[in-house]
RNA sequence: GGGUCUGUAGCUCAGUUGGUUAGAGCGCUACAUUGACAUUGUAGAGGUCUCCAGUUCGAGUCUGGACAGACCCACCA
């Protein structure tokens, strides 16, 4: 037998078992050797941005994931764990615009089109393989030949493919409407793309004609076409319906007066002034009254050629302007500094987003369809959720989830982005598609350009989320894989998947749309549960981020205490859906643990040279208390594991495991071994640890794996233990438990009186309970738990009484405070009990099981407090 | 403005359908240490479970309210 090193050393091995399992062939779910009735596992890698490496997010939902996928693939499931990357189309021009801007102070449009995409594309090879790299050091058992890009050729397809069947169902529509738009970017955002961030300016009230209203965008006045104020509100009730002429800074112009329930009433003088097209609230009223709609900001977010002297200004340089000549003029009745109000801006640059109308692709999400049942994709998508076809875990984001889908507008799916898919959209005439323009002439939709003089690709892309709101099934290979509404090949295999797994802040962004995507696309749920968990933070509670340097990189973590610690750290002390924190002390402590179960291993190793795992035991191989107790132990350990992770609660579940290895196997079935030698049963626990370890700690458990089995078989895909009930052993538990306490107590004593540990201390029991719990007390030798001289111990009667000789060595004062607040302590539990007990309404209300609980606490109280007493009385 | 979550030991957090004297890790204190493990062991101190009211035989757990913190959604001109 080979020397076995003191400590585990995750570097040495990680590496190695990772390409054993990858040449294995069983990340593939084809190469397991499974029945044919086997059910599918599948979870899709929610896929990381390709703007930069991993972080712990990412490392977090990978150990939640692989957790589950190594923990079915062991319970016979055909388990796939697909991997994949994100073009992330917007983040990743930014992240590259700023480099370029940095690195050769240019600009995307200095570069051009073409060029700059090159420079993405070099940009994501880098990135795109580290991330890949970087999965494979988490342990992640991925399939890496179904590994996926949502921008590479058979994506491309899908998209394609998407956007065209949505066109013909005429689910897609080009409108043109208010937009959140960031001039910076030059690109239209998503609602949700928006951040609103609370700044403090100026509130204008200005005379205009007959109201005065307030405003904080003076400069918007140039468009406005109405003025609104609240259905019913006395001060302007005879002015509705009437229109008025309104003085301004480049002349008169008309409003009407329209009665709106957008109106606050209460704020500033209850009228405002409606600018159609460039605030939503305002774009609303207009379109319910038929109000006209004047732009007056373009895209660069520059005052049009129809704002006369203020033409080309920023709206903050004619706000200014403006602002000026309205004081000349007198059309500022006040203005209010130190106006709280919350400005849009946009989530990837920061810009001030304009609203302004634009002409874009929507996708309708009310509009019903006849390949739903004549429901709209909105209807589709909360009646999955809400009759739990899909299951939210935690349940409270069931809730979040309708609440967002119910309130959800038509989706705005083109962006003016260089970097992403395209439309498979043609226009006749290339100067057609600009932003201002206000009429279209031809447009073609289909796969290629068709034929014809002129014909100019649309050069929008599609909002990132488009792509990946597909990811569950293009994954999967639709739309190849799917013929006259049949699924065949990988998507009839493993669609819908079981899980997915992703942090709560994308459940609107992401999951919501892959819902949508699949039901259309397929007419099914993308996934039947959804796992959330929250945020991974810093030890100090505050969100992780490159800017503020509290980042904790997870290769870092994993290069300094292996990647079992790394993952352990990000699977126990957290609940589903809550934030956790994580500091280095606490990977480093669960760095602790697995040398802890590397030692189990050694010690095993070393106290046995014929070794070996066992798979099996019966009763007749347990010879003694001790291996009764712990095999018990062990049984309900794995039951207790199991219906943890079937319910998701890793933590528990993981915490169960370190305890029992930790304090049950080593603290004390292990030393008891050292005299009883049964190596058999240190086999068969050995081997249900590692089982049960794998999907927490891959790597060490295979590493002890293939020493054990000298690399003839894998544990990754061994089976799943099952408990054996006829081992578990109630009475076997009571008994060394309260052995325990009996060494417990001793120990407590010993500790308290400070006595020599090398001294033996005498125990004399003069009345037992039990004869052969004393009996098995002297057996199993104790002692060298507790270094206790087991000779004196008497057996006579009926009542256990151990009696340490330790008089000489004893504080007798300090003892008796002791004694006494014991006893005082236990009256005080029996009055209470007893109370209890003589309650009428307890003994007819609670269950029988808790009031035999309580009569047998009530005694053992009883009998406790008889010992301490007469302890007390020896003492005197 | 609407909503969700959190509040348990000095710190970080568990606590499954209400039912033992409320738990763990870290930290702290004391002691130990050559043979699986100093990445260790043993023991100890430390909690009016944020507060108030209610339901109940019984509340950390359920209900209502208050306070504090975090977040989400909507955005108010």
């Amino acid at each position: 037998m080979q020397e076995i090193p003191k400590t585990y050393e995750p570097q040495k091995y990680e590496d190695k078992i990772y390409s054993l399992w990858e040449k294995s062939g069983k990340f593939n779910p084809d190469n397991l050797k499974l029945p044919k009735n086997a059910k599918p596992y599948t979870i899709i890698l929610p896929p990381p941005n390709i703007t930069d490496k991993l972080h712990l997010g990412h490392a977090s939902i990978i150990a939640i994931e692989d957790l589950l996928i190594r923990f079915h693939r062991m319970k016979g499931f055909r388990a796939l764990y697909l991997p994949g990357t994100d073009h992330a189309s917007i983040a990743t021009q930014n992240v590259v615009e700023k480099k370029l801007l940095k690195d050769q102070g240019l600009t995307r449009h200095d570069l051009g089109r073409e060029k700059f995409l090159e420079e993405v594309w070099k940009f994501l090879r880098v990135t795109q393989a580290t991330i890949l790299k970087q999965a494979r050091k988490m342990g992640g058992s991925f399939d890496w030949s179904r590994e996926a890009f949502t921008l590479d050729a058979q994506r491309k397809k899908a998209v394609t493919k998407m956007f065209l069947d949505m066109h013909a169902e005429g689910l897609v529509y080009r409108g043109k409407r208010i937009v959140n738009w960031c001039p910076r970017c030059k690109s239209t955002l998503a609602d949700d793309e928006v951040e609103y961030n609370e700044e403090i300016g100026k509130l204008y009230w200005i005379r205009y004609g007959p109201f005065v209203l307030a405003t904080s965008r003076p400069e918007t006045k140039l468009g406005d076409t109405a003025v609104a104020v609240y259905p019913g509100d006395k001060r302007y009730a005879k002015m509705v319906g009437k229109k008025y002429m309104i003085p301004g800074v480049l002349g008169e112009f008309e409003i009407t007066v329209v009665a709106d329930k957008a109106v606050d009433p209460k704020f500033g003088s209850g009228a405002i002034k409606v600018t159609p097209a460039h605030d939503f609230t305002d774009y609303a009223i207009s379109q319910k009254h038929n109000i006209a709609l004047k732009q007056i900001i373009d895209e660069d977010g520059k005052m049009m050629s129809n704002c006369g002297k203020y033409a080309g200004m920023t709206t903050l340089e004619a706000r200014k302007a403006i602002v000026a000549d309205m004081e000349k003029m007198g059309f500022i009745d006040h203005v209010e500094d130190g106006y709280k109000h919350n400005l849009a801006t946009c989530y990837r640059c920061g810009a001030t987003i304009e609203p302004i109308p634009s002409e874009q692709w929507f996708l309708a999400v009310d509009k019903k369809l006849k390949r739903l049942g004549g429901k709209s994709l909105k209807e589709k998508a909360l009646e999955v959720a809400k009759n739990g076809k899909i299951k939210f875990y935690p349940f409270r984001f069931t809730k979040r989830y309708i609440d967002w889908m119910t309130n959800l507008h038509d989706w705005c799916i083109s962006r003016q982005i260089w970097f992403g898919h395209e439309f498979p959209v043609w226009y006749r005439d290339s100067n057609q598609k600009s932003v201002s323009s206000e009429q279209q002439k031809e447009i073609y939709v289909g796969e290629k350009a068709p034929k014809g003089k002129g014909w100019v690709r649309d050069p929008d892309t599609f909002d990132t989320w488009f792509s990946s709101g597909m990811w569950s099934f293009s994954t999967l290979g639709w739309p190849d894989n799917y013929k006259n509404n049949k699924k065949t090949g990988d998507l009839a295999k493993f669609h819908p998947t079981q899980v997915l797994e992703t942090g709560y802040e994308i459940l609107t962004l992401w999951v919501s749309r892959m819902i949508m995507m699949s039901l259309f696309a397929l007419g099914e749920i993308p996934f039947e549960n959804v796992y959330l968990h929250g945020m991974v933070l810093d030890q100090f509670g505050k969100k992780m981020s490159k800017s503020k340097g509290n980042g904790i990189d997870p290769m870092d973590m994993i290069e300094k205490f292996g990647t079992d610690a790394v993952r352990l750290s990000l699977l126990i002390g957290s609940a589903p859906g809550n934030d956790m924190r994580l500091s280095e002390e606490k990977i480093a402590s669960y760095r602790n643990f697995v040398t802890k179960l590397w030692n189990i291993y050694r010690y095993c190793v070393h106290a046995d040279g014929k070794f070996l795992l066992i798979e099996k035991i019966s009763q007749k191989d347990l010879k003694s208390l001790s291996d009764r107790w712990i095999v018990s132990e062990l049984n309900r350990l794995i039951e207790a594991v199991t219906d943890n992770l079937n319910e998701y609660k890793f933590s528990l579940a993981g915490e169960m495991l370190e305890k029992f290895i930790w304090n049950d196997f080593a603290s004390w079935y292990l030393e008891i071994n050292k005299l009883e030698n049964n190596s058999k049963v240190l086999g068969y626990v050995l081997d249900k640890i590692l089982k049960l370890s794998h999907p927490f700690a891959p790597f060490i458990t295979e590493k002890i794996w293939q020493d054990m089995y000298e690399g003839k078989c894998i544990l990754m895909v061994e089976k799943w233990p099952v408990a054996d009930k006829k081992l578990i052993d109630k009475k076997a538990q009571m008994e060394f438990d309260s052995l325990r306490q009996v060494v417990s107590k001793i120990r407590n004593t010993r500790a308290s009186y400070h006595i020599d540990p090398g001294k033996t201390i005498q125990v004399f029991a003069k009345k037992a309970e039990n004869k052969e719990v004393l009996e098995k007390l002297a057996r199993i030798k104790i002692d060298i738990v507790s270094k206790i001289d087991t000779n004196g111990i008497v057996v006579a009667g009926k009542k256990i009484k151990l009696t340490l000789a330790i008089s000489d060595l004893v504080d007798i004062e300090k003892e008796k405070a002791r004694l006494g607040k014991e006893i005082a302590n236990l009256e005080g539990l029996i009055v209470k009990t007893g109370a209890l007990l003589g309650n009428k309404n307890f003994v007819k209300s609670a269950p029988k099981e808790i009031i035999l609980v309580n009569q047998a606490k009530l005694k053992e109280y009883g009998d406790k407090l008889k010992i301490q007493q007469e302890l007390f009385e020896n003492l005197r």
